[in-house]
DNA sequence: CGCGGAGTTGATGTTGATCAAAGAAGGTGG
DNA sequence: CCACCTTCTTTGATCAACATCAACTCCGCG
């Protein structure tokens, strides 16, 4: 449960034992969520950090007329909002999209182990870091690229992000979302969702059934998409050499 | 000139006349840049951090195909790269959009001071975030607003972060970006670009000429862009009391 | 068996893209 | 200081992408 966590981390160079062992103390007893609930909404100032551990969620907003917008996706091993520690309160808010398991750490207590154990605290910046250049790549998938580019790279990005933490079975992974929902990630309404799916099952590039995304063409896909795993800084590829080779 | 940068790193909170001595020192010489010059570019692993004193600058992705997207506008105070010190090499482009003076200081000083200083750490910290949070702002921009709010959006944004910084007069502010390099911002096309331009002109809420932008009805350009200024975490309001209350 | 949420379909409407070209405006060299 | 050239802005006409509206179907579940 906590392997994703540290696969995700140590992507960036590897832990000490006793960091490892000062974060998985510190992460208090998991809680599970029902799907579609908010982990923590905007305006909170929480206090403490999040953690995934478990399934997936959106960060989002919501327009004052009720237009919503994803943010982010959110996968096992992603922290929630290490931010609001710094920034002191949350300027979007994050649901469950499928029943998720979390952990959370007291702000204070991440802050301490940061300054006592500083690869952790590098390896956390570099969490927040990802995930902006995410956030960025999004800016340009929804300025530049079309439905059916965009629907195409959100496919590309989620498989490599979750091969990332071992949670790809080779072309497949899990992608519990409705139509709706990736509409409100994609900038598209949900009707031309359906449509774009369609055609990326059509071409034979893809399929995504009962929240469970398959990829039969990589390379065209990835093609069609325009998508250069660039900004995903390795995240797909290999890591550096595990101390104990131990599996997933 | 420095003044900007300080201004906008105390916004969060002061720092000590060690910090911003430290700081002063070892921004070297600033230097002079044309427009339309790549401050940094993608693929760089600059080993040195830039800091814009003054024009304005963009953080720009290309497609193979050539299409361009704008994924943050950088004003005088704002730090351009500050990631790839911990991600060793950038996932997209800089280019200067004015005139531009910019200073840089080694990636290694800014680790060392910060180190040393930590609540100099944290403010750099905190500038890193606040950028997030535009990003993501811009990430809603792009997928929810339509043509006209998105433009109204970003000259609430550009006015209240040039504010923030003390570079306003009034309700106007330096904004030198062509119409292509608005389009190329917004997710629109040049042509749509002049045509919701002149839209806004019509309604009497904003003119923009000769690379000045001037908003004469603030309330319903805010409005009407539904623009909420939380996400830039009180950039645009007052700062905490100034040790000197000297003016910029 | 019926209910509700998700997916699918067709028809129609709008927003914004694209193409093409004509005016401003600003910068440069003569 | 003017003529020229480039870049930017503006305009009109046409077109494509995607939104919206309104059913209808499918499927899991109580």
């Amino acid at each position: 449960m906590i392997k994703s966590v540290l696969r995700k981390l140590e992507h960036h160079h590897l832990l000490s034992t006793a960091e490892t062992q000062a974060l998985a103390e510190a992460i208090a007893r998991p809680r599970y969520v029902k799907p579609h609930e908010d982990l923590v909404s905007r305006g909170d100032s929480p206090g403490r950090v999040t953690l995934l551990l478990d399934g997936f969620a959106t960060r989002y907003k919501t327009l004052e007329d009720g237009r919503r917008q994803i943010l982010g996706l959110l996968v096992p091993g992603d922290f929630c909002d290490l931010h609001s520690a710094v920034l002191g309160r949350m300027d979007h808010s994050i649901a469950t999209v499928s029943p998720a398991t979390v952990a959370t750490m007291r702000a204070d207590v991440v802050e301490q182990l940061s300054t006592r154990h500083s690869s952790l605290a590098h390896a956390l910046l570099w969490c927040t870091l990802i995930d902006d250049a995410i956030t960025r790549e999004w800016v340009v998938n929804l300025g530049r690229r079309t439905a059916y580019e965009r629907t195409a790279h959100f496919f590309c990005e989620i498989h490599a992000r979750l091969a990332a933490v071992g949670l790809s079975r080779g072309s497949s992974c899990r992608l519990p979302l409705t139509q709706t929902e990736l509409g409100e990630t994609l900038g598209i309404s949900t009707v031309h969702v359906n449509r774009t799916l369609q055609e990326l099952r059509r071409k034979g590039l893809v399929t995504i059934r009962g929240g469970e995304l398959t990829i039969h063409d990589h390379d065209q896909l990835m093609a069609d998409a325009l998508f250069d795993p660039d900004y995903l800084y390795a995240l797909g590829q290999k890591h550096p050499p595990t101390r104990n080779a131990a599996n997933g």
